[in-house]
DNA sequence: GCCAACGTTGGC
DNA sequence: GCCAACGTTGGC
């Protein structure tokens, strides 16, 4: 099993809304960069855990966790005119953006803020804090995993 | 709202 | 293939 981490903004998705959700299950649209998109056509797989991340808000952190339910399939916004991250030149026999569904697992009592996080030696090296990185979604170390679980304890 | 960092686009 | 221009992300 992999750890992933997601980022969304709280007043376009936020962990709440996830919960809200039928079966609190949402697909996760809207990605439109290719190291994201390889991560989610690729690599995550049924059961994968992740760290949802609220950005782009008053404390981001990450808020809680979710788990992957249904692996990477198209995107199909990106054929809607109307939808916001519409792509005309994606072709519907060769589609070029990916998706996976994930569904709610829990909320943290408290988050985990960017602040704490990169205040913590131990996960110096996460992706998530390295300067100007702006990957909506990434890959986490199972020890980077475990040190943000024993933060959550401690707060 | 500002702006640094970064990815993408398109002219050449 | 280079690189300037542009758009987006996301912390602050």
């Amino acid at each position: 099993m992999k750890y992933w981490l997601m980022k969304s903004e709280p007043e376009e998705f936020s962990i709440d809304d996830l919960k809200k959700r039928p079966k609190k299950t949402e697909h996760w649209d809207g990605v439109r960069n290719y190291q994201a998109r390889n991560f989610m056509r690729d690599d995550m797989k049924l059961g994968d855990r992740v760290f949802f991340y609220h950005s782009n808000c008053d404390e981001p952190g990450i808020v809680g966790i979710a788990e992957v339910v249904r692996e990477g399939y198209p995107d199909f916004t990106a054929w809607d005119p109307n939808d916001k991250h519409y792509d005309p030149k994606t072709d519907p026999e060769n589609p070029r953006w990916m998706m996976v569904d994930i569904r709610f697992v829990r909320k943290f009592a408290n988050t985990i803020s960017l602040k704490a996080l990169k205040a913590n030696p131990a996960i110096k090296d996460m992706r998530l804090i390295q300067r100007g990185n702006r990957l909506s979604v990434m890959p986490v170390e199972k020890k980077e995993w475990q040190e943000i679980l024993k933060m959550e304890k401690s707060t």
